[in-house]
DNA sequence: ATAGTGTGTTACCGGTCAGTCACATTACGT
DNA sequence: ACGTAATGTGACTGACCGGTAACACACTAT
């Protein structure tokens, strides 16, 4: 209803690029179309978007998809792999500068989530999505984001014992809460949302622990 | 994948119940369709569950089932209309016990959320849910979900305001960002999960604004 | 020049999707 | 007993789904 589905008509809007003066002027057919299905995955939905959608994307075919993919599935947990190390990434780039300061690396993310992440992330958390939107115990997905949202836990909760917080569980688990909450709040409030109190609320928690 | 496909086969599972003594010995096909896809849309999610399943599982027919709902959209619609329904019923069955007792109210929320709420609910909020599997801006659930969301926030807000919170925005704010996130965590943390911290984090938070 | 590798083309498979048709059957109120 | 309303049956449409087959082309390294 109303999402756009690609056509084999037109649109490969990545085929004849402008070729970039770096020395690796190919994008393999692989890289396109795992970039291609990330960005359709992420907006319409991994349910949303079929195989055709994504291969018409990109300007390529079914049969360079299979050669490049085992399946769609294979495809989309690798696709949360991406999304979880690029969430890392992120993760790093917020704490590193105010390592062996707990407090403060746990303000910075949750500080850096509304300058950043949340701006450019109109449909809230891809990983919690799939979750959302694979209900099988078994697709290969799942077994990534169980894994990612654990880890998440467990950094929270490192984080919140480093800061000498007096329950370092529960606070870890509170902030955890926040920011899933927030990223979940997205999908439903455009702007001037709910997400705003996550940095403020994440503080009064820090203090109510005196965390420091 | 692994999602039991129901088939024309055999689980008409209400065809012939046990007829009770009540008076209204017979439950409408429509009730039936809608009882049906109710469970199937929670467990398997609303785009993991097509007309020909909700259908073979009340041990009827697609016929019936047009007869009954506009469409399979139509009826998407409705099923959330009667979540948010019963999500409100729920509230006011949690907060009528304290009545003009504000803070009271916000934490026999929380508390009934993970005694009760919680441990029905593996699957989170039927809402955000869809909120998620539905990119779609004009479909007819989506204005349900939009509907519901800001209504909850001012509900947060409002009970913020009443007792006496500093900043009660940001405080039914923070709140609503703990519950939709404990919902949300439901999905990928099957027990002992970070839900727990919910409760006792919206303590903190009451007690950071001065609420009373 | 050739061989290999990567890629594109077209057609196809079986299955499922939402939705509709004409028609047969049941249940119920009177 | 009869009429009507509710429900069931099976076949069908057109579109899409994930996935595959056979074959043609283009590039590049040797």
């Amino acid at each position: 209803m109303s999402i756009e589905k690609a056509r084999p008509g037109d649109p490969p809007r990545n085929k004849g690029r402008a070729a970039a003066v770096e020395e690796t002027v190919k994008p393999r057919v692989r890289d396109r179309i795992f970039e291609a299905a990330s960005e359709l995955f992420y907006r319409n939905g991994i349910r949303g978007v079929g195989v055709d959608a994504i291969v018409c994307e990109c300007g390529t075919n079914k049969m360079s998809f299979y050669r490049s993919f085992e399946s769609k599935d294979a495809l989309i947990a690798e696709y949360l792999r991406d999304q979880a190390q690029g969430f890392w990434d992120w993760w790093a780039r917020a704490t590193a500068p105010h390592e062996g300061h707990p407090r403060r690396q746990i303000e910075a993310l949750f500080d850096s989530y509304l300058t950043d992440t949340c701006k450019k992330q109109p449909r809230g958390c891809a990983i919690s999505n799939a979750a959302v939107e694979i209900p099988e115990e078994d697709h290969p997905g799942r077994q990534v984001a169980l894994e990612y949202k654990s880890e998440l836990r467990r950094r929270f909760r490192k984080l919140a014992k480093d800061s000498g917080a007096r329950d370092p569980e529960t606070l870890g688990d509170a902030l955890l809460l926040l920011l899933e909450g927030s990223y979940l709040t997205r999908l439903t409030f455009e702007r001037a949302g709910p997400m705003y109190a996550a940095a403020t609320a994440a503080r009064e928690l820090l203090d109510a622990h005196g965390a420091r």
